[in-house]
DNA sequence: TTATATTTGCAACGTTGTTGCATTTGAAAC
DNA sequence: GTTTCAAATGCAACAACGTTGCAAATATAA
């Protein structure tokens, strides 16, 4: 999977910040904060450019935004790329890292009478096995 | 259901802001952000005052924080308090109200070995009957 | 009424996120 | 390769959110 291809598909221009972006998502192996992003891209951009890359990227769901807390935000590879269906997210209160739950079902939710759904979120928070001295 | 005992149980000091936030909260039919909480209070308090008593009342859990979102986040009478339990919110993208979603269950969540649980929130969204036009 | 720990208000600061605008650049056409 | 133009970038300015330190005010208990 290449960040050229996932833009061109979409008729977004290839950009230095786009195509960083996105190759660090689909290399990470869990969801990054924009913090941790920008860290390890090579160039540097400016902070509107970054804020304005990841909503195109998000608008154009390349990339999936989950939130943790308000001032928490991680993002990863959209599910139509991953091809992984909707899924839980667990949170390390201690060590801050996110993994997906995939194991975890996702209720069908019970709304009232002309309610419709468009998106679902489970955040689940707690400790990981190695801060939480079980493993 | 009154502030003062509420307060008074926890050994919490009574200060106008507490006990107005807590009124609002305890009267109030759904969730509510903390500008709709602010707009209720009949004084005026400092922005820092404000954050602080929240946080107060969070860490004595007399509220309960919902985050809808980064930068969204609404406030409701803890569940101890209202003696319910651990429920799904529903958030009208248009009309911007949270409901509470008594009928629909949390799962229970599949863990790795040695991962615990603190806190857990399922937020659905979308449309209510009203801004759906379904009504 | 007094004493004291807590809370408040203010000033200052840092982060997050947006907008307008001039400049630059990617991609398509020539 | 060159030209063209819409789109993206960088910069400045701004607004909201949220925290910290500190002096002054206040709620409670003695």
């Amino acid at each position: 999977m290449l960040a050229i291809d996932i833009l061109n598909k979409r008729r977004l221009k290839r950009t230095g910040c786009r195509e960083g972006i996105i190759d660090i998502v689909i290399s990470a192996d869990r969801a990054l904060s924009e913090n941790e992003i920008k860290d390890r891209l090579t160039e540097n951009y400016d902070r509107t450019t970054f804020y304005r890359s990841f909503k195109t990227l998000k608008k154009n769901k390349i990339i999936r935004k989950i939130v943790i807390d308000n001032q928490l935000v991680k993002y990863e590879l959209d599910n139509s790329l991953t091809r992984k269906k909707e899924h839980a997210h667990f949170y390390c209160n201690s060590c801050k890292f996110v993994k997906c739950l995939d194991e975890t079902e996702i209720p069908q939710p019970i709304l009232p009478d002309g309610f419709t759904i468009s998106e679902i979120g489970l955040i689940v928070k707690g400790e990981c096995d190695k801060c939480s001295g079980n493993n």
